[in-house]
Formats: structure tokens, sequence, C-alpha cells
RNA sequence: GGACCCAUAGUUCAGUUUGGAUAGAAUGGCUGCCUGCGGAGUAGUUGGUCGAGGGUUCAAAUCCCUCUGGGCCCGCCA
């Protein structure tokens, strides 16, 4: 959008002073200033001048600056007209006024007419995106919700950017974890129903039966014994306990979806560890990699008898060990190589559900009932697996071993983000942590963890009593609704917002505050526009923008004329909240608009059909941006 | 022991990629603003040796080195 135009063609006038000067391939950058006295861009070209000039940033910078004034007295038509004044600090910048009549006009019609449809950044590029990925034997806690958040939110810029993205879901449904559940049902005998009807099945495997199983090695050695046999038959595809198995993952995996489609993830396709194994593509794998000479078995040392792999960075790792079976990084492999298009994809699927945004669940099916049409899920140009940052030696480990395999392999990346740790106060109302800690790692196998749905209850019942407090008129579905999605909103936005490196200290006080710096902020800016629009009872919007001339005003517009470089920017730096930190922004300046200039009440009918329309594109580019981190947007709250 | 990550206001965090003008939010505390288009808002105030030290530079929260503190990974576990 224009601010783009804007800033094309500051560099021009700096460009064009420069060979003025005989000045060539001098870099330089242009950036917004930090206070907006000073204009709308800075350059800082004068001050890497100094020493050739022989003179003060300053000087120079005025020279520069007569340079273009000179040139733009003679040739008004030639460029510029996005900059309405360029100035000489005496700091040395080489400040730029934008032309907000131009540009307000311009992203008006841009907005208002075309609709933002000129996101075409992805042109159809395949994309895998791996999240949640959850062991199917217990329910998610906070940490697990923020990776399904991160992995969504990804499916949703790279979509709406014209990307094919596929989203998968691994289940390693035949892992030590199901194992552990195995012996709570078969030798520690506990009840294949919760006593309590109204708990989730998920809930019930997680909080009492593996946190249980585990204590209870501690005491009976021999469980860990039945745990490692159960493993090795699950692992051989044994019919009766898989069958078992299977069973109980389904229903774990099930209750599990119900959470992620709660906050509003949805996926494509589902793939079974346990299918993965029991296929041809293991054992198809497993040859390449020794064909390849990328696996070596060892004849002497600590692990004869084992296929390793030799890493640059990494050392020896086990690929199988020495009684034949895979490691868990081996696992992987065939996962990675059907992605990347390395190996051809030679399973059957079937429909496992139907999703609330309308869409088909697919899974990886054993049988051979396949015979039917279905979406082409592999390979992809570019592949993410949204993993958290624990994980990333492994993840290298897998990518050295894809580049071994074939120099045109796909982009495979991990995409890496730091844990949730629950902070001093959260683990103190759960009777866990010294007082001098600052947080606590969370633990599904100790039962340390906040549980997803635990958090989304809570924050809607907080959600429920304010927007009744406010808004008595709404009541039935239409206030359960509303609760509901001011919940998803606020948890979806304090998981994004931060830097994807950094751990997230949980706290659950904090998390369910519906002001300030959060989702139902962002969720008010959208529902007051509504009503304004509402009530203006405007059709359209042809309001012109040069009737807008406050500081306010212009900013919002400046605002807005970014948009289409923050869409950009998140692709290119894959930083999803570049995208919440715009539209907390954009929230905020129409709040400070919304306060201090009449729109609906002012007399002068051109202002306030100017600013109608400013209003209708503020809606309309935060709707937009809520959309694509996963927050609905609200008519009424 | 080796590898990687982090450290900014009482607290939670932006800003570091690409060095630049008086380091920004939110929250907490205090004080204002609805006979105004929705107060889930807004205005003000309080609060910072940008972990420490050195270096590079006209200029360092930002780049480089050293150190300190914290985290995480390094298994014939997953």
């Amino acid at each position: 959008m224009s601010f783009k135009k804007f800033a094309a063609q500051a560099n021009e006038v700096i460009k064009f002073a420069l060979e003025e000067f005989d000045i060539k391939n001098k870099s330089y950058t242009i950036t917004e200033p930090p206070k907006e006295d000073f204009g709308d861009l800075s350059c800082n070209v004068a001050f890497l001048l100094t020493k050739e000039l022989q003179k003060s940033p300053y000087q120079i910078a005025s020279l520069l600056v007569e340079q273009y004034r000179h040139y733009y007295n003679q040739n008004k038509q030639e460029f510029g007209y996005y900059i309405s004044s360029v100035a000489a600090h005496e700091s040395g910048y080489i400040n730029f006024k934008a032309n907000f009549d131009l540009i307000g006009n311009e992203i008006s019609s841009d907005i208002l007419e075309n609709n933002l449809s000129f996101l075409d950044l992805g042109k159809h590029k395949k994309v895998i995106v791996e999240h949640t990925s959850v062991n199917p034997n217990k329910s998610l806690h906070v940490g697990h919700l923020r990776n399904v958040v991160i992995g969504d939110t990804l499916y949703r810029i790279l979509k709406k950017t014209n990307h094919d993205v596929t989203v998968l879901n691994y289940v390693d449904d035949s892992g030590v974890q199901v194992a552990d559940l195995l012996v709570g049902f078969l030798y520690l005998k506990f009840p294949i129903q919760p006593a309590d009807k109204n708990i989730k099945f998920d809930k019930y495997c997680g909080n009492e039966i593996y946190v249980k199983v585990n204590e209870l090695y501690e005491k009976d050695p021999t469980l860990i014994e039945k745990r490692k046999s159960l493993l090795k038959k699950l692992e051989l595809g044994d019919p009766e306990i898989n069958s078992f198995a299977s069973k109980i993952t389904l229903k774990v995996l099930t209750d599990q979806l119900v959470t992620c489609w709660r906050i509003k993830a949805r996926y494509d396709l589902l793939n079974f560890e346990s299918h993965i194994i029991r296929s041809d593509l293991w054992k198809k794998t497993f040859e390449k990699l020794q064909h390849e000479k990328i696996i070596a078995k060892e004849t002497e040392g600590n692990n004869i008898g084992c296929w390793t792999f030799d890493s640059s960075d990494e050392g020896t790792k086990i690929i199988v060990r020495s009684d034949n079976t895979a490691t868990y990084i081996a696992k992987d492999i065939p996962y990675a190589l059907l992605k990347v298009g390395t190996i051809e994809d030679i399973f059957n699927y079937r429909i496992f559900a139907k999703q609330w945004d309308d869409t088909n669940l697919w899974s990886s099916t054993t049988d051979n009932s396949g015979n039917v049409t279905r979406p082409i899920f592999f390979p992809a140009e570019y592949s993410i697996t949204v993993i958290d940052s624990r994980q990333t030696r492994l993840q290298n480990i897998i990518k050295e071993i894809l580049n071994k395999l074939t120099q045109k392999a796909n982009e495979y990346r991990h995409f890496s983000y730091g844990p949730v740790l629950l902070s001093s106060r959260t683990a103190k109302s759960l009777g866990i942590g010294g007082a001098s800690e600052k947080s606590v790692q969370m633990s599904g196998r100790k039962g340390i963890y906040i549980d997803a749905d635990f958090v989304l209850d809570t924050c809607y019942s907080k959600a429920k009593e304010e927007t009744m407090k406010r808004n008595p008129e709404i009541t039935g579905e239409d206030l359960e609704k509303t609760s509901e999605e001011i919940a998803i909103s606020a948890i979806r936005y304090s998981l994004i917002k931060n830097d994807l490196e950094k751990e997230i200290k949980f706290d659950m006080i904090d998390s369910l505050s519906l002001e300030g710096n959060s989702g139902p902020y962002l969720q008010y800016a959208y529902a007051r526009c509504c009503r304004l629009i509402e009530k203006s009872n405007a059709k359209s919007f042809y309001g012109d923008m040069n009737y807008l001339s406050s500081v306010i005003e212009n900013r919002i517009i400046k605002h807005l004329s970014k948009f289409t470089i923050i869409i950009e920017d998140t692709i290119n730096a894959m930083e999803p909240k570049l995208i919440a930190h715009y539209a907390y922004e954009l929230a905020t300046l129409f709040n400070i608009f919304y306060e201090k200039l009449p729109i609906l009440k002012e007399i002068d009918t051109n202002i306030s059909a100017a600013r109608i329309s400013l209003v209708e594109a503020v809606r309309l580019v935060l709707k937009v941006n809520l959309c694509l981190v996963g927050i609905t947007p609200l008519d009424r709250m």
C-alpha cells in the first residue's frame, strides 16, 4: 500500500541528491523516526558522508535537501508526490513528511473498494505446517496450547497470503507414554471409564492414570519391565495389544481435538506413528539410509550392534538399537522424507471428522479401503514443524540427514519456540515451588501443569460475568458465544504476542485479564467500529479523506498504509507476533481517535462522512488482523 | 564438561535482524475524564546504572570479546 510508495520516493530523492554530488553506491537507511515531530521517514545518509565531504552532518543534509528542492522546483511532475516536505534537521537527519491527503484517499480505495485482495505472496506455494502433535495419553495443558496457537496462526497467515497450506497433526500412538496408559489399564486395573462421567477421557488418562502409573514405577520396578514388553508388542504390531491401544489413543485424541477445535485450530490430516512404523515406509527409509551409507552398523564399542549416524555437530546418534527397534529420532525420519518429497506417499486415507470450519479432517489408515478421492497431502516445497526449543538438536540431526539424502530436498524448517512455564504465583497456588523460584517447569508426568480447558473455562466465566454487567440485553446462546469468543481471544493473544524464542511465564490471574494489551481490547475496538457504522446508517463509504487533517487521523491513515508491509515482514521473518502488535497499535490509535473527535456527531457532513469511512477502513483491517491471529471479531461484546 | 537460548520500569514484555534523535507499552500504585458515538476506553503521574566490564564507532539496549546470573539440550528414553 501507499506507505511503501512513499518510502520508495524518499529513497529516490536521496539517490538523486547523491548523484548530483557524484556519490554512488553509498549505503544508508531510511527508517521511521522515533518521534512524529521529526516526520514520517528519516534518512541517516548525512552521518555516513562526514569523512568523505569533511562537513558536519547538518551541512551535508542541508546540501542534499537543497539539491532535491532545486530539481523539484523545475520538474514538479517527476517524483515526490507522496512527499509533502523534505527537511534537514539540525541533528543531521533528512526528514520526510508524507502527503496524507493522497495516502488517505489511496488507502481508502485500497481497503474499502478492493477489499484487501492483494496479498498474493505465496503464489500457491505448497506448504506443510505440522503442529499440536501431543502424545495421545493426556489432555492439553497451556504449554501445548502455545504450540497449537503458533501453528494455527502460521496456517492462517500463510493461507491468507495465498500459500497452499496443509496442516498436519502427528499422533505418536506407539510410544512409551501410551505404554504407560496400557500399564494402568491392563495391570493396575484402572476402569475403562472414569467413575465421574462428566470428566473428559483425556483428562482421566492424563491426570489420574498417567501420573499414578509414573508414581508407582518408583515403588514397583517390575511395572517398568511390563511397560517395556508392552512397548515392544506395540512396535511389532501384536494384534490384541494394538487394537486395545488404538481404542484408547483414539478416545484420547478425539478429546484433545475438542480442545483444539475449541480455540479455533483446524487440521487437514492426522498421521499415526503406528501406521508409519508398520508400513513399508520405515523399511524403505531404513534401507535407503543403509544404501546411501548414512548410517552404519557398529561392530565394537558401547553401541555394538546398533545402526548409528555420525552427525558433524552432535556426534554419534543411535538410529536403530541392537534389538532392531527404531529410536525416537528414527521414527521422525520417514515422516520428514514424506514432507519434503524424497520418499513416496504410500498411505491410504479416510475422512476422520468434519471440523468446525466445515473442512474435512483426514487420517492415514492401514486398511485398503482408501480408494476415495482425496487431497494430495505430500510433498511440500516448504515444510514447517512446530516443536518447542528443547527439540532443536534432534531437529537439526533430522535436517542433517535430509541434506545427505538429497541435494534438492525441499526446505524443512524446525519452527522453534520457548516452553511455557508457570509463574511462581500460579505454581504456588498449585502448592508447588519455593518462594525464591521465579517460575516452574510444567510436567505432565508429575501432574504439574495448568490444564488448557481449565484456563478456557475460567476465562469464559470471567468474560461472561463482564459481558452480563455491560450488556444486560445479551442472553442465552448469544451470551455464551460472546463469552467464549472473548475467552479464546484472551488466551490466543497472550500466547502469540510474545517473542517466539522466549519462554512464557504463564500466570493464571494475569491471563484472565480482559484489559490493556489483550485480545479483548482488540475485539472491543472492533465492536466500537461496528456500532458506529451501524448507527451511521451509511450504505457506502465515499468520504473524502482530504477532510481529515488532525494528527490522530493522519496517524491512523499512516498506520493503515503500512498494513501490507507488516504482512510481508511477517511472512519474510515468520514472526506471527508482528500481526498482533500491528493490530494492537491500530486498536489503540482508533480508541484515541474515538475519544478525541466526534464522528457521528460531527456537524460538518463532509468531515463526518470522511471519519465514518475511516472507521470502516479501520474496521476492515482490524477484522483481517483478528482473523489472522485466530480471534473472532465481535459486533457486540 | 560441550552446544544453544535468555537478562530492559515493582511485575509481564516490545525495541536488538538492518547501530542513530529524549529507551516504549501493558500491569500495579496515585489523580482526572460519561446530562458525550459503548469507561473492556482515555488523559496524567509514579517507576529504568537496558545484568557487569571492556572494545569497535562521530554515535551502542542494538555489533564484537570477557565475565556473572538463569534456562535448556547432550540416553540402546520419548
